[in-house]
RNA sequence: GGAGAGAUGCCAGAGCGGUCGAAUGGGGCGGUCUCGAAAACCGUUGUUCGGGCAACCGGACCCAGGGUUCGAAUCCCUGUCUCUCCGCCA
């Protein structure tokens, strides 16, 4: 969330950028800080009379050692009268604050200046791309019938189990999934991302700490009978390992990578964007987390999108690269990149990563600084993207390399597989 | 699931209800010594809110939330978590 100094310091330029989010904040700003104002009052005379008590207490106990217990008892008696204004005082002070919290943390984060404005998807910018969207003629098959074709992927299966949305790999189609898997964590260790295998359920402080809570509850499953959340992204458990931290400048950047099986209700969606693997309630995803110096969160941010990218080359897919509008943003983020391949049967681009950089945001709700130059607290910036989410990385294969009878793997992939072609 | 123990600063570990933001040791940082280093010795070592240009001053913080008291790290209640033993178990 944002801080009060941060909006009184930008009060005007936060006004204008949030406008490009859709987000008219200058009501709830102007009501933030008269809130702030009255908090910083009652807490001046609050502080005030408990110091004027702590004396007294003092000097109540200096009294009785030496035996003056009448003037002592008379000192008693203010100190009621103190504590009687003071409890009104706490009170409005505990108010202030949590009606402040309350409307903090319904602003979203600001928007970097390069923010294309807009609504829709149509107004993302692309920004690059590469390849050529392998054109495809009538006969070309959608993943969906290719996976029932080669027997890899049973949908059927899954809904028998468990229900929609949740498919069960087989035989050369669970292979490929473990072998995506290890390719990725294998490439992220190379450019210096740590391996960490992270909880898959989180408790509610780490759901706040991330911003997925307390808006989005509705998206996570959750389990009442311990109040935990299945994690929709490794992000919520890998970031929130820095929750209540104090990390050390010169460990900057803070590179981590996870693998993990990520849970998502969906709830609204429909249709037939999501059929097939496009759209699923659990899913693997490799996903890569950056702590960094609000000085470089940028430039990492750009080198997180190289790295993204490089992926998919060596899968040879061919992409496109979108600078997300305002109205296309999470809540979170000041600036986020998608990463869509072309899915050739489909005729369609499919998102198969977003990298976003969360400045102070994330930091800000779970306490994760730094020491800067000047010895002062700041708060780090947090980063993190999909490298990769592999049920679409899989359509686009599946889509992309069929042949007439068979579906060729990627060279880079085929270490990995063990076999060149699914047949 | 049953029984018990505990939660203190970067870590370890003390702490009679008042002078405790907190002993001591380790670590870290600065210095003396040294060609340099080690050892030794000396000094230093928290977060946060408010006021002030600043030096500084005041408040809060010893798991969390309540309570007793003029006064609580210290006493009482509740919650959370951790550990040990038993049961169950990949």
């Amino acid at each position: 969330m944002l801080s009060v100094n941060q909006i009184r310091e930008n009060y005007q330029d936060y006004i204008n950028r949030l406008a490009i989010k859709n987000f008219k904040a200058q009501e709830l700003f102007n009501e933030i800080i008269s809130l702030d104002d009255l908090r910083k009052q009652t807490q001046k005379e609050s502080d005030e009379i408990l110091a004027e008590s702590n004396n007294l207490s003092r000097e109540i106990g200096q009294l009785f050692k030496a035996g003056k217990a009448d003037e002592a008892q008379k000192a008693k008696e203010r100190t009621a009268e103190l504590k009687e204004r003071n409890k009104e005082l706490s009170e409005i002070l505990a108010n202030t604050i949590a009606h402040l919290d309350r409307l903090l943390v319904t602003i979203p984060n600001v928007p970097h200046q390069s923010v294309p404005a807009g609504k829709l998807a149509e107004d993302n910018e692309i920004v690059n791309s590469w390849g050529e969207p392998a054109v495809m003629d009538e006969t070309a098959i959608p993943h969906w019938e290719l996976a029932t074709k080669y027997d890899i992927i049973d949908f059927e299966l899954g809904n028998k189990i468990t229900g929609a949305g949740f498919p069960v790999y087989k035989g050369k189609g669970a292979r490929l999934q473990r072998a995506l898997i290890n390719f990725f964590l294998d490439r992220a260790a190379d450019a210096g991302f740590k391996e960490v295998q992270p909880p898959l359920m989180v408790n509610e402080a780490s759901g706040y700490g991330t911003g997925q809570l307390p808006d989005k509850d509705g998206q996570m499953y959750f389990v009442n009978e311990d109040g935990l959340y299945l994690i929709p992204t490794a992000e919520v458990p890998v970031t929130n390992i820095y929750r209540n931290t104090i990390v050390n400048a010169t460990d900057f950047p803070i590179k981590n990578t996870a693998y993990s099986a990520c849970f998502r209700r969906e709830a609204g969606s429909y249709g037939k964007d999501v059929r097939g693997l496009n759209r699923l309630h659990q899913f693997d995803k490799v996903e890569i987390v950056v702590i960094d110096h609000p000085d470089h969160s940028y430039s990492m941010l750009e080198e997180m999108s190289s790295y993204v990218q490089s992926l998919l080359r060596d899968l040879e897919l061919p992409y496109r690269v979108l600078r997300l509008c305002g109205g296309d943003m999470s809540f979170t983020s000041a600036l986020t990149y998608d990463m869509e391949v072309y899915s050739a049967a489909q005729k369609r681009w499919l998102e198969v990563s977003s990298v976003s950089n969360f400045e102070s945001y994330q930091s800000t709700r779970m306490k994760l600084r730094f020491k800067n130059d000047e010895g002062k607290m700041q708060m780090a910036h947090t980063l993190n993207g999909s490298a990769l989410a592999l049920p679409r990385i899989v359509a686009a294969l599946l889509e992309n390399n069929q042949e007439n009878d068979r579906i060729r793997i990627p060279k880079a992939l085929i270490p990995y597989t063990g076999f060149e072609f699914i047949d």
